[in-house]
DNA sequence: AAGTAAAATGAATAAATATTCATTAATTTT
DNA sequence: AAAATTAATGAATATTTATTCATTTTACTT
């Protein structure tokens, strides 16, 4: 019997994130998605059973991606501040060079294609850096916060100033990096 | 001749914010949208042309209705600690009390309906909040900071622990939100 | 109170989009 | 190399959704 053709996947994968980047979440068709894929409709369905199943696919993909590349690097015997500037310079990383794929999660995350349990069991993929806050706190560090507020509030700046550089077309160079980081780390310091 | 119930105005843009919420800015459709405001499909036409105007227009108008809000209470005359902290709470409270207008917002970004222009201009009206950083940096206070880069760590933040607090079900009472505001302090103080 | 102009209706139509399926192509097995 | 089996195709169909329009309702004018 002939074999699927797995070099698909990837490439279904790559171009509804790159659609979506492009034309949002609401204005992707099934066809936009297979003639940039470089393949027929029908056969979209042979590999997702429909769309939203592939949405809830590349959703996960995305996201266990994400999450393992934010540890690149790192070491949970790193040093509080050696393991949080890793971690923080990964999270950027993978914005930067990713950036479709970083909308991509942003835009699910409200839309009614993400089922509700997929859309729950996403924190367990940041449990080291759960783990690395608490160092932090433990050895008095950091303020002693609650975790979801520590990483909401990391997460949620870098989001917002990675989005504004790029939709205002500005350059994000090392030392706004530099400076972004900062603005961060003296916030957490206890 | 007829009037125009300008009161449907309102109810056809009080039932898209709320409708985006909950199906996602791809689930909404013109009938979901007259028959939650109690009006027929046909009449959503005499009001707006088609449905990418009618997204335009409400997103406008929140735009505006927020960007008004975030000013409530201050003064240009309040020196940068208490400006700062009135327009903190304001941000924070718009999108506590009008979550579904802060949500319907946030799905626009990245919506094809929403058009190039009027995306663009939306900075012109947090000038005011542009001109007390400026404050801010002049008198020493804060960090010699990009203004983009300052409002988008603020926002940011904000805008990622307001939304992690809704969808995890998480009350954010008055001590977290002190808490967020000093992460936030800690951070631009020079 | 009759005339009239615009608002409102909602069923009908048009347009867009998801999904299916009869057919063809490719690969493996015997 | 023929048979068997699944992948792939893309035009056809089904479904959903935007938009129109003939008709009715409403409120103002004279």
């Amino acid at each position: 019997m002939r074999k699927k053709d797995e070099s698909k996947n990837g490439a279904i994968y790559e171009s509804t994130v790159q659609l979506v980047l492009e034309k949002g979440l609401a204005g992707v068709t099934m066809c936009d998605i297979s003639k940039a894929a470089g393949i027929a409709t029908g056969t979209l369905y042979i590999y997702f059973s429909n769309k939203e199943a592939l949405m809830n696919k590349v959703f996960n993909i995305c996201r266990k991606e994400s999450a393992s590349f934010y540890l690149n690097d790192y070491s949970p015997l790193d040093p509080f501040d050696v393991g949080f500037r890793k971690i923080f310079n990964n999270i950027v990383t993978y914005r930067l060079q990713h950036f479709e794929k970083f909308i991509f999660l942003e835009q699910c995350y409200h839309s009614p294609f993400i089922t509700e349990d997929v859309r729950k069991d996403s924190l367990k993929y940041l449990n080291p850096i759960f783990d690395l806050l608490q160092k932090g706190k433990d050895d008095h560090i950091i303020k002693d916060l609650d975790d979801a507020l520590l990483l909401g509030y990391i997460i949620g700046s870098v989001n917002e100033v990675i989005k504004k550089a790029h939709y205002g077309n500005k350059s994000l160079d090392h030392k706004k990096i530099a400076q972004l980081y900062q603005l961060c780390y003296d916030g957490i310091l206890a």
